[in-house]
DNA sequence: GTCTATACCGCGATAGAC
DNA sequence: GTCTATCGCGGTATAGAC
C-alpha cells in the first residue's frame, strides 16, 4: 500500500493527457484536471511544479519511440530483397503497415496519438524541440529511401511523396471528432484504417513506378 | 473622411483574424488584438458585442464560397467530355487544380486559409455548423463523382479517395510554420503547391483506373 | 503526503468622461 | 465614436492546518 504516491501521479498524468488531447493546453484548466482525476487542485502542484510540467509529463508518457517502422529500417532488414522492384514495393507496404499499426493500434487509447499529433501540429511553448523530431526523422528516412530508388526525382517531389503518409494520419487523428460527428460514431475503425493503409501504400508504390504486389490489388474489378 | 468607422472595424477584423489563425480562439486575448490594431480595448466591444462575435466576423470575412471547384461541378461543366475515361481524368486534374488555386492562391493572405482550416479541425464554440459544411459538401461531391465512375467501389474506399485532397491541404496549411521551421522559409511556394496538385491528381486518377493525361506524366524518366 | 483556504493576476466586459 | 478606469470572474499557484 506504499504505491499510493505513484498512483496519484500517474492518475493525474492520464486524466491530464486525455483533456489536453481534446482541448489543447490552453483549453484545459488545472481545476478540470483535478476534478477529472478526483484529486484536489493542490495535488497537481505537489507532484508537478506547474501546469506546463504536467503537460510535458503527459506528452512524455505517450511519446513511445516507434522503432523499426521507418522505410530505411525496413529496407535494411530486408537484405537482398530490397534490390528488386518487387521487393522494394513490398518494403513500402510493410513500412506503411507497421507505422499505422504503431500509431493506430486498437489497444492504445485514442487520446495518446491525439496528444502526440496535436503537439506536432501546434507546438506548445513547453516542448520546443521534441515535437519536431518526432515526425521529422521519419520523413527524412522516407526521403532517403525514395532517393535510392528514384535518384533523378526532384527533391520537392520526394518530400511530397514522403508527406503522404502523415497527411492522412493528421487528418484522421486530429479531425477524429468532426469526422465521427459527420460520418457516424464507428466510422474510424480498424477496417477503415487498413483500407487507408492499402491506398497509401498503393499510391507510394505506383508513384515510384514500382510493380504493385498481388496483395495490394483491388478486388472490385478485374483490370 | 467619414469612413473612419468602417476602417476601424475592418482593421480589427484583419488583426484579429491573423492572431486567431496563429493561436486559436483561446490563445488570443482581446488585449492582444487591440494592441495589434493600435486601438483601445473598448473598440472591440463597441464594434462587436464580444470576443466571439469578432471571431465569427473574422471567419465570415475569409469564408469565401469556393464555387465551381467541386468535382461534380467541373463534371457538369464538361458536358460530353465527362463520359470518356480520358475526359474524366482531365476533370479530376482540373478540379484539383481549381480547388488548390482557390485556397492557396498567392494573392490571398496566409492567415485566411489558416483560420478557415483551423476552424474545421478544431471548431470553436462560436461556429457550431459553419465549419462542418465548409469541407463536407466538397467531400460529398467528390464521393458522388467517384461513385459514378466506380460504382462497385466500397463506400469507405470512396471516402478515403475523396479525403486525399484535404489531408494534404490540412498538413500544408496548418503545419505551415513547423514545416518552414524545419525545411526552410520559402519551401511552401507556388511551385511546391503545383507539384502537390499534380501528385494528388495523379493518385486520384490512377486509383480510379483512368488513363493518365499527357500533362501529368512525370518528366524525370521515360516509362 | 494530502487537503482547505486563499493570494494574486490577467481575462473579458462595462461605465462614463470627452 | 473613442478613450480611461474599473469591475467581477476564473485562472495558476501557494500557505499552512492536519
Amino acid at each position: 500500500m506504499s504505491t499510493k504516491k505513484k498512483d496519484t501521479k500517474k492518475l493525474l498524468i492520464i486524466h491530464a493527457g486525455k483533456l489536453f488531447a481534446d482541448y489543447g493546453f490552453d483549453g484545459v484548466t488545472t481545476r478540470m484536471i483535478a476534478e477529472s482525476a478526483g484529486k484536489p487542485l493542490s495535488a497537481i502542484h505537489y507532484h508537478f511544479t506547474n501546469k506546463e510540467d504536467l503537460y510535458v509529463a503527459a506528452f512524455e508518457y505517450v511519446h513511445v519511440k516507434d522503432s523499426d517502422t521507418t522505410l530505411m529500417e525496413v529496407l535494411e532488414e530486408a537484405g537482398e530483397k530490397g534490390k528488386t522492384p518487387q521487393g522494394q514495393a513490398e518494403i513500402i507496404y510493410q513500412a506503411v503497415q507497421r507505422y499505422f499499426h504503431t500509431i493506430l493500434r486498437a489497444d492504445r487509447p485514442t487520446w495518446e496519438r491525439k496528444l502526440l499529433f496535436r503537439e506536432v501540429l501546434n507546438p506548445s511553448s513547453a516542448l520546443p524541440a521534441m515535437a519536431k523530431s518526432f515526425i521529422q526523422s521519419h520523413v527524412r528516412q522516407s526521403e532517403e529511401f525514395c532517393k535510392l530508388i528514384q535518384p533523378d526525382m526532384d527533391e520537392r517531389d520526394r518530400v511530397i511523396w514522403a508527406d503522404t503518409l502523415f497527411s492522412h494520419l493528421f487528418l484522421y487523428i486530429l479531425a477524429q471528432r468532426q469526422i465521427e460527428a459527420v460520418r457516424g460514431k464507428k466510422w474510424l475503425n480498424q477496417d477503415f484504417y487498413e483500407r487507408v493503409t492499402r491506398m497509401i501504400a498503393r499510391f507510394m508504390i505506383l508513384e515510384l513506378d514500382l510493380p504493385l504486389p498481388e496483395s495490394l490489388r483491388k478486388t472490385h474489378h478485374t483490370t
